[in-house]
DNA sequence: GTCTATAATTCGATAGAC
DNA sequence: GTCTATCGAATTATAGAC
């Protein structure tokens, strides 16, 4: 493959990863990603054949992003407990992005989950990443609670302010919330 | 309108009551009401000129549905944590549906929210009466935090579940959290 | 690799006969 | 009230010239 078309190809995913995500996927059309992405109607097919193919590299590109922001956290933090903080805090400072469109995860996981089982199973590895990570993070900290519970816990906890966020666009409630969190990371 | 008409038009609300939570909004067509509800294609207009006034609809049904059970729990129960913990007992209780098809406010919400903006304001009806009236029983709990922000922390602990409950189909995943949210109550 | 033309289907929606 | 026939737009997708 050329430069120009890897180029191409790339900026198709770019493209496509931000509408899945502002639009939803099932309403995110092939013309919409090739007008974005300023690639030709026709010449679209040589890159990609099916949308759910397009999918698969957006998510294979966000799996990626997740773990190398993970791994960063690591790299960077010590401690369990501050990387679980830096977890909550990467939440809390996305909070204009969440009260526009949600969680990408969230809301990619809940519109496969109605009409296009198959594909959901690949959206769901990007909640697996995070759901292993904080497990092993939960697990470091020795509580006295299941770390695999704390993981799900704490995931519960940022869908659903997620959730709410998109519902209401109140920028108080996601720093209201994300606080609260911190305080019960602390009182673990 | 007749009888029959009455008894048409009804069943076609159901019907898309049913096909909007569990395929989605954008994905159930009129095609599929029109087939499920066993009405001709030609004559769906008649009862319904837009899919949007079918949403309408829906939204009508499902706000007097709430509206109906939360007056049950007001009726039956004197006090305002009892009337909680059965907010809490019925999702519990929904587990498998939940499971299957995530929140019908959540899913709802988050669909319109990403190109339906106009219509996302009566999917928000459906919180509004939830969170008005919890607001209302944590009030008469008198507790020491603000009533609005505890409505508001219990709808997002709900939220939260039915969107990893959704992901993960674990059925103690709910059953685990509302006991804990159950704790969380009798601790305020 | 690029692009045009277009197939094939489905969508929401309308007109009008009965 | 019922039903047929159909429109126009949008959808995914293909064939084939350049």
């Amino acid at each position: 493959m050329s430069n120009k078309a890897t180029a191409n190809r790339n900026r198709i995913v770019d493209i496509a990863d931000q509408l899945f995500y502002s639009k939803g996927f099932n309403q995110s059309s092939f013309t919409d990603i090739a007008e974005a992405a300023d690639i030709p109607r026709g010449n679209f097919y040589y890159y990609f054949k099916t949308k759910d193919e397009i999918l698969e590299s957006v998510i294979d590109k966000r799996l990626s992003y997740i773990k190398s922001k993970l791994a960063g956290y690591e790299a960077q933090y010590d401690s369990p407990q501050e990387r679980i903080l830096k977890f909550i805090e990467m939440f809390r400072d996305d909070a204009e992005t969440l009260n526009l469109h949600g969680c990408p995860m969230g809301t990619l996981n809940m519109e496969l989950s109605k009409t296009q089982h198959e594909l959901r199973g690949m959206a769901k590895q990007m909640f697996d990443v995070y759901r292993n990570w904080l497990t092993e993070q939960f697990r470091a900290l020795n509580t006295k609670s299941k770390p695999e519970e704390l993981a799900m816990h704490l995931l519960v906890q940022t869908q659903g302010l997620a959730v709410m966020a998109q519902t209401y666009n109140d920028p108080e409630l996601i720093k209201r919330e994300t606080r609260e969190l911190k305080r019960w990371v602390f009182s673990l």
